[in-house]
DNA sequence: AATGAAAGTGAGTAATCACTCACTATTAAA
DNA sequence: TTTAATAGTGAGTGATTACTCACTTTCATT
C-alpha cells in the first residue's frame, strides 16, 4: 500500500477533513476495484474490508459510482501537474538541449508516477471502457492539454533538426506506444529484466527510428 | 455484425449442431459483453435481447462464465492458425526475403483479423484482468507458441544481417508495441487518418529503429 | 455541561441476480 | 405412428444487490 498508492495517500492526508473511516473506505475500495473490477465488487465487501458499516459508505458517497470517481478523478487531475507545469516548461527552452535527454527525463518521470500509483492506474485502465464519465473526464483533463503541449515540444526538436519531419502526432504516437509497451510488458506481463538496459535499448530504438532523413 | 464478427459467424455456421436460438444467444451475449462488460450484463438481459427464455441459456451453458468462455476461447484457438501454420513456414525460408516485407505482411494479416473480430477482441481485452482462466488459456494457446515462433523469425533476419543484434524478445516487444499502438489509436481513440500512409510511416520508423549498427 | 451538527450504524427494502426444475414442443429415428 | 431424446420454457428459488432511514455516537463550540 505505502509504496503503491502515493497519490491516494496524498489525497487521504492532504484532506484533513476526512475521517479515519473515510480513509479506510477509500483504501478498501481501491484494493477491491483493482482486484475484482468495479461491477464485481459489492459495497458490502468494501464495508467489511474497511471495518465500517455499509451505511457509512453511502453517508459520504451518494452512489457506488461516485465512490469510483472519487478515487480515479484526483489521479487525472494530478497527472497534469508534473507533465505540464513543471517538466514541460523546463524542457521546452532550457534544460534539455537534445531530444534524447527529454525522452530520458520523460520516461523516468512517468515511471515514477506509475510505480507510485499502480492500483489507481489499474482501476482507471480497467474501467474506462465501461464508463463514459471517465472517458469524458480524461479527454477534458488530460487529453487535449497534454497533446497540445507535446506537439509544441516535438516541433521544437524538429526545428532544431534533431528528429524527422513527419507529423508531430505520428511521432507522439510512435513514441508513446513504445514507452507504454515497455511498461505493459513490465507490469502486466511481469517481465523480469534489467530495467536500465531495457530503457537504454528503447531509447536507442526511438532515436534511430526518429532520426532525420539524410 | 456481419463485418465485425467473422469468427463468431464462422463458429455459428460451421457448427451445424447449433440451433437458431443458440446462435441468437451467442450473438446477443457478444454484443452485451462488449458494451457493458461481463459482470454488468445480466443473463436476463441476454435472454431478452436474444428473444429466448432465460432457462434456455442455462440449458446450453452451465454458468454465465461458461458462456463467456465459449465466446472467447475459439478466438484464441483461431488466432494460432494464420500465424503459425500458414504464414510462418512461408516466411521463414521462402517468401519474404526482407524483414520489411515480413513486417508488411504481418501487419496486414493482423489488421484483417482485428477488423473481422472487433467485438470478441474487445471482450477479451476487457475481461482478461478479471478471469484467471482467460489468462491461462491465453498463455497456453497463444503466448508460448507464438513467441517461440517469432524468436525464430527474428533470429533468422538477424543472421541475414537485416536487423540489429539485440535480444529477439526486445525486438518483438518494440515491434509489437508499435503495431498495437497503431491499432489502439485507430480503434480505441478512433483516429481518422490515411491508413496506408500511417502504416508506411510506422514501417519506416521500425526499419530505421531496428537497422543494424554500422 | 449543554448543544447542534456531523459521523457512524445496521436492520430493512425492493429490485435484481444467477440458476433450477417441472413441464411442453420439436425433432428425428424406428 | 409411436418413442425417446433433445430444445425450449417461464415461474420460482434463495442469495445478493445498491441504497435508505431512524437511530446512536462522537466531537467541536459555546
Amino acid at each position: 500500500m505505502t509504496e503503491q498508492n502515493h497519490l491516494l495517500e496524498e489525497v487521504l492526508q492532504e484532506d484533513k477533513s476526512l475521517t479515519d473511516k473515510q480513509r479506510q473506505i477509500l483504501i478498501a475500495a481501491t484494493e477491491m476495484f483493482a482486484e475484482k473490477g468495479f461491477a464485481a465488487t459489492s459495497t458490502n465487501e468494501i464495508a467489511k474490508k474497511a471495518g465500517v458499516a455499509e451505511g457509512t459508505i453511502f453517508r459520504h458517497y451518494k452512489t457506488k459510482k461516485e465512490l469510483l470517481l472519487s478515487i480515479v478523478t484526483p489521479m487525472m487531475v494530478k497527472m497534469l501537474g508534473p507533465i505540464i507545469i513543471k517538466d514541460m516548461n523546463k524542457v521546452l527552452d532550457k534544460e534539455y538541449e537534445h531530444f534524447e535527454d527529454f525522452l530520458r527525463a520523460m520516461i523516468k518521470n512517468r515511471k515514477e508516477f506509475l510505480e507510485k500509483n499502480l492500483k489507481v492506474v489499474q482501476i482507471f485502465l480497467q474501467e474506462i471502457p465501461f464508463h463514459q464519465e471517465l472517458r469524458e473526464q480524461f479527454i477534458e483533463h488530460v487529453g487535449k492539454k497534454v497533446l497540445n503541449r507535446f506537439v509544441q515540444i516535438i516541433e521544437h526538436y524538429q526545428q532544431k533538426g534533431q528528429i524527422v519531419n513527419i507529423p508531430a502526432t505520428t511521432i507522439i504516437r510512435l513514441t508513446a506506444s513504445t514507452i507504454m509497451g515497455h511498461f505493459a510488458t513490465k507490469y502486466v506481463i511481469g517481465a523480469k529484466w534489467n530495467d536500465d538496459e531495457e530503457i537504454n535499448q528503447m531509447i536507442t530504438f526511438l532515436m534511430k527510428g526518429l532520426a532525420p532523413e539524410e
